[in-house]
RNA sequence: CGCGGGGUGGAGCAGUCCGGUAGCUCGUCAGGCUCAUAACCUGAAGGCCGCAGGUUCAAAUCCUGCCCCCGCAA
C-alpha cells in the first residue's frame, strides 16, 4: 500500500517511523523550514529531518498547487494520512489517493475541532478525552468519522504526558484503519453531536489571574504545560517587576477563600512556597526566574529571592 | 552581527560602580540539647570567584578577547 503523508511535528515523526518501520511506500509532504529559537535559527521540521534520514521522499511546498498535485499524482497514493500537519490541504490533494486521506485527530470529536484539542481538554477540566479518525473534508476537523478511541484524563496528567498517552492510542487507530482498508472496509459516519473549537493558545494566556481557585489555575498549568507555560510578574518583593516561570505547581488547598490574592503566603520546607489564590492555595515547587536558569522553588526561597508576604501580579 | 540578563564552595544569591582577609540563607559532616524531630545550639569540611591575556604593590572587582547558560522577540 502506498501511503501520501502530511506531517510536520515532532508527532507527526512518531506516525511516519512506524509507517517506515512496517515497509509502506511513503511520500512525504511537509512544511518549509521556519525560523525558530534563539537567534532565529532555520529549524527543520522533525518529519523532514526523519525523511531525509530514511531516504524517504519528501516535498516541502509553500502551496499545495497544481506542480504539487502533479507529483502525487505520479506516486498514485493508495491512502493519504495527516498528522499535525499545520497546513490546509485542498480537496483536490485529499481526494488523490484511493482510498481518500485520513486525519488522526486529538480528541472525541466533534468536541474540540482546532490546533490545540489536547490543551484545551486539559484547560477545560476535562476528566475524558481520546483519538478520532476521519476523513478530511472542507471545514476544519468535520469529515466523516472512521473511528474513535476514548481516554480517561488522570488528575495528573499534563499536555505533555496527556500526548504521551494519545499518541499511541492514535498509532493504533491509524494500523487499525490500513487494516480495515485491506479488507475493502471504508466505512465513515457523520459526527454526533455539539461541536467545541480548541483555539492555539496565545502567549499572554500563560498569565496566572490569581483571583481565580486554585484549581482553575491548576487546569490552566496543565493545559499550557508545553506552552508557553504558567507565568507572573513579581510586583512587591526583591525581584519586583520580574517575571517567573511557573515550571510545576501543586493545588496545596482548595477551600479557602482569600480576599488578598497573589500573595506568598508560606514557605514549605523542602517543597517551596505557597501563594493565595481566589479560591484556595497553590505549591510552587519548581521555577524559572526570568533571565535565570531552572531552579527549585525552595532554592529560591532559600536565596532569599522572594520572601512570605511578597507579591505576584494579579 | 535583533534586544537583554547571567557564570562566586553542593543549591540559590550578595559583593563588582568606588581594587585591599571570600560573605548571606541553606545543604553536607561531627558533636550537643530533646521522649523525639524535618526544630534549636555549637563546631568543621568544602572556592584556581567561567577561561585566557593585560593594568597594578595588590584584581571576584578595572581593560581586552573568548567560551557557556538563560529570558524576550519570531
Amino acid at each position: 500500500m502506498k501511503i501520501l503523508f502530511f506531517g510536520t511535528a515532532e508527532i507527526s515523526k512518531i506516525y511516519l517511523e512506524i509507517l517506515h518501520r512496517d515497509g509502506y511506500e511513503l511520500f512525504v509532504i511537509t512544511a518549509s523550514d521556519k525560523p525558530a529559537l534563539r537567534g532565529q535559527r532555520l529549524t527543520r521540521p522533525a518529519v523532514k529531518v526523519f525523511a531525509v534520514k530514511n531516504n524517504i521522499n519528501f516535498i516541502q511546498p509553500e502551496k499545495l498547487d497544481s506542480t504539487v498535485i502533479k507529483t502525487v499524482k505520479d506516486f498514485n497514493p493508495d491512502v493519504g494520512i495527516a498528522v499535525a500537519y499545520g497546513k490546509l490541504i485542498p480537496k483536490t490533494v485529499f481526494d488523490l489517493p484511493k482510498y481518500k486521506t485520513f486525519n488522526i485527530h486529538f480528541s472525541l470529536l466533534p468536541k474540540y475541532r482546532g490546533a490545540a484539542p489536547v490543551q484545551r481538554a486539559l484547560y477545560n477540566g476535562e476528566t475524558e478525552t481520546g483519538v478520532s479518525a476521519f476523513y478530511i473534508k472542507e471545514g476544519f476537523d468535520t469529515g466523516d468519522t472512521i473511528i474513535q478511541k476514548k481516554l480517561k484524563i488522570d488528575i495528573n496528567d499534563n499536555a505533555e504526558t496527556l500526548f504521551a498517552k494519545l499518541i499511541p492510542l492514535g498509532v493504533n487507530l491509524m494500523n487499525e484503519i490500513l487494516s480495515l482498508f485491506r479488507h475493502g472496509k471504508t466505512d465513515a459516519l457523520p459526527q454526533i453531536g455539539k461541536p467545541s473549537y480548541a483555539p492555539t493558545f496565545k502567549k499572554k494566556d500563560g498569565l496566572v489571574d490569581w483571583k481565580k481557585s486554585a484549581d482553575v489555575i491548576y487546569n490552566q498549568f496543565r493545559g499550557l504545560y508545553i506552552w508557553p507555560g504558567l507565568c507572573s510578574v513579581i510586583s512587591q518583593g526583591k525581584l519586583l517587576g520580574k517575571k517567573i516561570r511557573f515550571i510545576n505547581i501543586e493545588v496545596f488547598e482548595k477551600d479557602s477563600v482569600n480576599k488578598s490574592f497573589g500573595v506568598v503566603s508560606s514557605k514549605e520546607k523542602n517543597k517551596g512556597f505557597t501563594v493565595s489564590c481566589g479560591i484556595g492555595k497553590m505549591l510552587i515547587t519548581k521555577i524559572q526566574p526570568e533571565s535565570k536558569a531552572v531552579m527549585s522553588a525552595w532554592d529560591f526561597v532559600q536565596g532569599r529571592q522572594i520572601l512570605v508576604g511578597d507579591r505576584f501580579q494579579s
